[in-house]
DNA sequence: TGCAAAATAGTACGATCGTTCTATTTCCAA
DNA sequence: TTGGAAATAGAACGATCGTACTATTTTGCA
């Protein structure tokens, strides 16, 4: 089960004998990424790319076809791992707030490691924020695929009369949003200390303020716990 | 009096008579911002450049000697006219949560005009993260220097008693930081209408849960008001 | 008004970019 | 094992980039 119904593409037919083909495509969407996410989408060059992965320029570039399907399958590549690790360990955790709590914890924690590497969505968003086109518009739905997963966890916190049945979701996932981007902004960017900490912070505040009744103890979130 | 003692360099010193070189110097700079809001500092590109102002690639980079400058030249505009939109016209407005909430008013309000536009803020930091040298660090005091103005309204208010003194001031600004970056993302990426007005929700529970006592209702922010 | 200096234009350079086309190599199933 | 297809390499293209150099024009003060 995927984050949502679009989830992923049919792409990879693994059926059809494409062995070496698929495996030297996914040696290269791996470097593409890692490259990304440091120099962004728009830096990447099949020319460097060829050279990191001690290939010919045209034998990368056969792979995609063009620039911007090679953008795509990068965009793609980090959804996908962006759903292994903060998606779907938190599906283990029981719903309502120990599950908010979990999705939460493992976002920052990729957040976290992301202050030396960059994330995609946030720095794609400022690259195609005015650039219309296929490679936009496969950031825009992972993003929204995972804020609509947040939405959810959020949702039935409040069924679970955890969370008031009155707050808006979306004020609430508004907010923590804003947590999560402030903390890739100032720890990333700005390099000051003591981000995580007040990510951390925030996210207990907004559960206080929104909460329905006082929380217990255990239900605080802690960034050590996770998954 | 600028927002800090950094502010401005020396600059167009002008006294000594480049009447016509400032002047179109002037020009360029007005279109190169224009140019890096929507495709940012990195997009710049010294041709477009040329091309746009009606002038020859060499008579634009003769005012700059190196790209990096354009950008830098580019980076100090913008924060000067930030600094005039923003910062100046909140400076009249009594100390303390007044003020605070003019600082905040008016920071959306240029955020929302931007969501057409874009802030080199936001996208420079996106794109000099990893990039070390003058741009980035022209960005980054640019940035460190509001942030610490929006730290003082907030021990200011702090002071008279309208905050709780044991709280964060840099905490608070962390929270306040993150709806500004919120609003820019989902307005200006994901195009989510509302965005505005979470903001504004967002800032008014900053206010309320670290309010001193509870705040009469005419201390309540609320979008129309400014300056 | 004339003249030095400032401002702008013109041209060319090496580098890199994405892409195309054609060869060559490698794979893998029959 | 072999033959056709898939994968990769090689070379070249037009375009654009920042920058360096040299001319030409324009400016503004003596």
């Amino acid at each position: 089960m995927a984050i949502a119904s679009l989830a992923k593409a049919p792409e990879a037919a693994i059926s059809k004998g494409q062995l070496k083909g698929e495996k030297t495509k996914a040696v290269i969407v791996d470097a593409a990424l890692s490259l990304a996410t440091q120099i962004g989408l728009e830096g990447l060059s099949i020319g460097v790319l060829a050279e990191v992965t001690g290939m010919s320029k045209s034998g990368v570039f056969a792979h995609f076809g063009s620039r911007e399907e090679l953008q795509i399958s990068v965009v793609r590549e980090y959804f996908a791992r962006f759903e292994q690790e903060v998606f779907y360990p938190a599906m283990n955790v029981e719903r309502g707030l120990p599950r908010l709590n979990a999705l939460f914890a493992n976002w920052m924690k990729r957040t976290s490691v992301e202050i030396d590497s960059g994330c995609i969505f946030i720095s794609g968003a400022v690259e195609f924020d005015d650039r219309p086109g296929p490679v936009r518009d496969a950031i825009a739905s992972s993003v929204r695929t995972w804020l609509a997963a947040m939405d959810r966890a959020v949702r039935q916190a409040q069924e679970l009369g955890q969370l008031q049945e009155v707050a808006d979701p979306r004020q609430i996932l508004f907010e923590i949003h804003g947590l999560i981007l402030a903390l890739h902004y100032e720890a990333r960017f700005l390099k000051s200390p003591g981000s995580i900490e007040r990510a951390v912070k925030g996210f207990n505040s907004i559960l206080e303020r929104y909460a329905a009744s006082f929380l217990k103890p255990n239900e605080r979130f802690e960034q050590t716990e996770s998954a």
